[in-house]
DNA sequence: TTGAAATTGAAAATCATATTCATAATATAA
DNA sequence: TTATATTATGAATATGATTTTCAATTTCAA
């Protein structure tokens, strides 16, 4: 069974807040966890409601949250204003190259920039929280085309 | 007379695109260049009518879009979904660090981050167009508080 | 099994931003 | 100047994404 992890730290959170399991965020935590990919909250209901018609669009925002709080999923905010939710348990944190022909998303990290913004944030008098890093340009099958 | 060269690229802008020019328009400009902050709209909304009491919210949106379109703003989004502008002419290229508490912006700028972006798009076959580096933490003042 | 508490989908509310529209201001040509 | 065509304005309304409300349904611990 894939992805019993996220499984376990999804219900362990619901039961910790005094949450109920529902058969409704079980379907999205599936749909969600088989798509690798950054996606939007239009299309995780689209995809979800192909396979359940039934689901809701506000259960799918609601179930966001949670899988945000919970650690499962991370939001992503892009430069001309569009969310996206990515997979974060088990990736490690990494920055994005986003192409703005086809809007492929490619994930780096590069150790010596990170070790830079730790000492940028120190010199300033800052104790870094988080970051984001978001390099928009042309990916080689858009250059020629 | 200060922000001659902003007063001369917004007319020339105008003029360019067979636009006209207004009083509330000026007023706007008039305002923006004089607070050199990171401004919501709704704030600078507010400063413009403290001053000029007629103006409308709408008029604030449009020229802040003409502002964007000709160079001297830029638009700046931030983690919580906020819209901020900032004076773009006559200021170089910088990141930003931010106090999750109170709100500071520093702005920074390390030409050995920026060249380690080069290369890293290179080596993904990316041609880099922009980037946006936010750093997030807790300022000097804010620590002990 | 029961019942309090949480969840659901649909509809309505929000909120920031954009658009519409009737009136006013601006610019160009006579 | 003045005429007139065009654009700009503020108020009101619309928009689109996300949230909230609400009545009906489901969950789960006792
Ligand atoms: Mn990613
Ligand atoms: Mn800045
Ligand atoms: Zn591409
Ligand atoms: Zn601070």
């Amino acid at each position: 069974m894939p992805f019993e992890d996220e499984r376990q730290i999804f219900e362990n959170y619901i039961r910790s807040k005094n949450l109920k399991q529902s058969k409704q965020r079980m379907q999205i935590l599936e749909i969600f966890l088989k798509t690798e990919k950054h996606l939007t909250a239009e299309e995780l209901y689209r995809l979800v409601k192909r396979r359940f018609p039934s689901i809701g669009y506000a259960t799918i925002y609601r179930t966001l949250k949670l899988l945000c709080d919970c650690g499962i999923c991370s939001e992503l905010r892009l430069d001309d204003g569009t969310i996206r939710y990515e997979h974060l348990y088990g990736h490690e944190h990494h920055d994005h190259l986003i192409c703005i022909k086809c809007g492929k998303f490619v994930e780096v990290v590069d150790p010596e920039i990170e070790k830079l913004q730790e000492k940028l944030a120190k010199k300033e008098g800052f104790i870094l929280k988080r970051h984001r890093l978001q390099m928009y340009g042309i990916c080689k099958e858009c250059r020629n085309k």
